[in-house]
DNA sequence: AATGAATGAGGGTTCATTCAT
DNA sequence: CATGAATGAACCCTCATTCAT
């Protein structure tokens, strides 16, 4: 009974941590010290190197998550009616993440866990991404590739306006979109 | 002549600090020490601070020069005579330039002069932008900040690819620009 | 109780640094590296950073440490049976202070928590110094502010002297207080 | 004939040099760098290093001048018919230069040449004193000696009042004195 | 002889990480 | 387990000094 509370215990700060963390890397940057996440988590510094043994390994905790989150919607969303409007929801989930932790965080030294996690949301979005194509809603030289690295583009431009309405990033996730589209598509260059 | 050549050195010295650190920053980020610009440079630690007194201004300089480079650019242009065309080899130039230090440098707090800079870069892009548009080359709800924000897109998308072909980003660019053009395109929110 | 041990710990250092620093700045000036600091107590660098998260705010802790006690010695020998003994005995222990932070320590620039601490040890002093002319023990003409600004003088002037015996800076004072006493004083050039 | 004009220009330089670091010194204390003694002289830093090989050179030059000039100055003195007046007018003398190369001009590192010269000014002063002593204008039990390590004192101590008016001095001058004077003279302990 | 560019040692400060309590 | 004190590597920056021009 006991360490199952302690457990819970350990949890629940484990999770304060990665929210406190995203909050923080979204406001100062990914360079913010290790103490102001514990201090916006109301933990000790040593608590954060219990949970995760290194700064990295934080990091990495933050971006599995996110990666999760969107494979698991990827998931969700291939059994959409429309393909289209899928790939096009998708894409607003991914945008709408107002974190600092931008394309960066497919970068490829976060570990073994994420890149398998990184490839498992690839292929979700894969498959989201054919069968759009496959309906025509997509053009057709598209692949699930391209929308994984454009994905983040939306909110990635819009963190350099200052003073920006909040969802600026529409706007760019429309023209981006659009440019996704068969029509007036020309053809790309090899990927 | 004397002190020219005396000049000469400095000059050169100079510009391959300048050289030096938008390599090193680009492979590195920003935050690599100015040690590494150092050395990457052949010089000493105390020469990168005669020419630049701060590491801020090093990146300063380093944007001012892109900042105006693109500037030219875009003025040039202005004179061709396909003005969708001029655009599109705009973009293609604004691309790719490698440099990690991307989107970024449009951060607002790089002193007066690059604002000033970044000021008369929006005005030249934004004259290309409209006369693009005019002759219907363009979408006709796209604005010279649309581009301005969106023209390093291709290389910051695919900064995180590994082992990536060098030429990967025309395929984002085509992309984007294809989301630019008037055929297809759908209502945009606003800016 | 344990958190006080603690504390204990921390304090300990603390004190110890304080000592260090007042050591080292007495032999090699206030321009001594804080490694010096550090080294002396037998701590690292980044512990003297912990406990006064400025070289200036480690001065600044000297200063009020020494501008405290000096506030509380007055305090006590205001209530001395001869005043002009007590004013002696005053100066006596600011004197004694072997300590390189001279009269220096006046300076205004070390916070308002020093300058407050200034303030009430120049009142302490004030009333010290008008008891004593009151009776007759000081010239007529002689404040507290005159007195505050002499205390120093012994242990400065000793200070570059070579091999002097220790005890050298009491002739100074003999001096000085003979300056100050009403026996023989010609009207001083006013404050 | 040019070599002669050339002596004269380096002679012009050295002293403007000089003059220069005076002035830098007693604004900023002997830490300021170099280059704004060289700013001030209107020269360039290697110019510096041409006539004062090391800073400490420079130093020693300055405090050299004005220990000369000291001694000169006592020289004259020495034959003045009130001794006792003299000292004092000698006292004067030194209070008065505003220079923040205070006490510490007497330190010993300075090299053999200052050593030597703060040796000649020791007996000058030293003839002086002993001659107002005989005449009965100082105490009996007071030295040479004690004159030079007191002689800076007025100009020290008012250096950490904040605008103080110029002549401030003068009241610790005339302190000092009286503690000089037979009158009211109290035994002092021993060198 | 004068200049100022180049150098690198050294200082203050930050912060990831370790560890005693 | 949690805490926060201690640590030292690393960074930016300053400046005395050297040296090519």
């Amino acid at each position: 009974m006991r360490d199952v509370s302690l457990r819970a215990d350990a949890a629940r700060n484990r999770s304060s941590l990665l929210t406190a963390a995203v909050e923080v890397f979204a406001e100062q940057g990914a360079d913010a010290p290790i103490s102001a996440v514990a201090a916006r988590a109301g933990l000790g510094k040593g608590t954060v190197f219990r949970h995760f043994p290194t700064k990295d390994d934080l990091i990495a905790a933050i971006v599995l998550d996110r990666v999760d989150r969107l494979t698991r919607l990827a998931a969700e969303l291939i059994e959409a009616p429309d393909a289209g409007a899928a790939v096009l929801e998708f894409m607003r989930h991914a945008a709408r993440q107002r974190q600092r932790l931008d394309l960066s965080f497919l970068a490829a030294d976060l570990g073994v866990e994420v890149g398998e996690a990184q490839l498992r949301m690839s292929l979700a979005i894969t498959a989201l991404v054919d069968r759009a194509r496959a309906e025509g809603a997509l053009r057709a030289d598209v692949t699930g590739t391209d929308v994984m690295l454009l994905m983040c583009v939306p909110n990635d431009v819009v963190k350099h306006v200052p003073d920006a309405r909040p969802d600026l990033w529409e706007r760019y996730l429309a023209i981006l979109f659009d440019g996704l589209r068969p029509e007036g598509a020309r053809p790309l260059p090899p990927f």
